[in-house]
RNA sequence: GCCUCGGUAGCUCAGCUGGUAGAGCAAGGGACUGAAAAUCCCUGUGUCGGUGGUUCAAGUCCACUCUGAGGCA
């Protein structure tokens, strides 16, 4: 048991609300530690959602590897958490095996997680009984919940009854396992994970909350001027899907409505301001109580990232050595 | 200069005939195990423009005053 946490490989994650420099810093430490990116976003590993991802350029990317970004197609419709776990620890070991330093940098919490963490994804997800246990939640979601109660009162507990998607989700582990959700693991750290979890020097980027919120709405007006309207506009025309998770993605969502005619082009660009600033909010609410990370201010970036630069690269080396043997 | 209508939460406004204030939006906080940039939950003390007065009690009535919009000269 020992033994094997201590074989557990060591990377470095940095995470952080959107528009706070983790793509520069990233690519910084890859430059001096021998490191290759692996990329912890629900929208960067879409093709074709550039701009409004805010994906590096090759330019940006500076010659540093990248993972995880652009591996499906935007039509995917079974994504899952589990999914992008395999293929992450498979581009890690790669890294891994080239000598090469893996610095997993995103600010979609629950994949930080499924990475950094031993969470058991130990029921996969059954889309004809999710579809069941939605439907008839829709038609009594107070039975529903009294039905969650009955065969997992533990997960029960922990859940609204609003929460429709986690209370369908549980049902749906019920119906499929025979087995309560809250059976698999109900914490993080006993949970069965189905591979070991990599062992992550936690770095967390923050920001004076008013200082990020501009520079959110900085960037999507420069996102426009990029061209985020034509990009989404070729993937409305592209296809008759909208219920795909990739188009749910703030920037193409707003979009999407002001194309079909709901809202003007201006109130499509706020809303996606506003959407953004919220999801920010969203993220650091997430990785707020993960005590594993350790907190650099990057409100004052210009002057001080040099610094900071230089000392990260210094103790990821130093990490990174750690396992080494 | 005169008349009218306003000035209440960050914004837009409610507040009947006096009993120290409440909605929407914005914002903040929290949750999160196979859709997660998703989804869900919780949160309203604010010099009621200012000063003085009437009253047991004033956002509410009176006087003066500051200020915004419109109208008349």
């Amino acid at each position: 048991m020992k033994d094997e946490h201590s074989r557990r490989q060591r990377v470095v994650c940095i995470v952080g609300p959107t528009a706070c420099h983790k793509t520069e810093l990233s690519i910084e430490l890859a430059k001096r530690t021998r490191g290759e990116i692996v990329s912890a976003d629900s929208v960067q590993v879409y093709f074709h959602l550039d701009i409004g991802s805010a994906k590096p350029t090759m330019e940006e990317r500076q010659g540093i590897p990248h993972h995880m970004i652009d591996c499906l197609p935007i039509d995917t419709a079974d994504v899952s958490v589990s999914m992008f776990r395999s293929m992450a620890m498979d581009a890690i070991e790669g890294i891994v095996s080239r000598g090469n330093t893996p610095i997993v940098v995103g600010g979609s919490g629950l994949y930080v997680n499924a990475l950094t963490y031993p969470l058991g994804f130990a029921v996969p997800k059954n889309d004809e009984i999710r579809a069941r246990v939605a439907a008839e939640y829709d038609q009594d979601p107070l039975k529903t919940y009294e039905r969650l109660k009955a065969c997992d009162p533990v997960s029960a507990q922990k859940l609204h009854p609003n929460d429709k998607k986690r209370i369908v989700r549980a049902l749906e582990v019920y119906d499929c396992s025979g087995q309560p959700l809250s059976s698999y693991g109900a914490d993080f750290l006993n949970s069965a994970g189905e591979s070991p979890a990599v062992d992550p020097l936690m770095i967390g980027l923050t920001m004076d909350r008013e200082q990020l919120y501009q520079r959110i709405n900085l960037r999507v007006d420069r996102m426009m001027e990029q061209g985020l309207l034509a990009e989404a506009r070729a993937i409305y025309n592209a296809s008759n899907e909208r219920n795909l998770p990739a188009l749910r993605s703030i920037g193409y969502q707003q979009l999407f409505a002001y194309f079909d005619g709901t809202c003007s082009l201006e109130d499509a660009v706020e809303k996606i301001k506003q959407d953004t600033r919220r999801f920010a909010k969203r993220q650091l609410t997430w990785f707020r109580r993960d005590e594993r990370i350790t907190w650099y201010d990057a409100t004052d970036w210009d002057n001080t990232k040099d610094i900071l630069i230089e000392r990260l690269a210094l103790e990821t080396l130093a990490w990174m050595k750690g396992t080494e043997l």
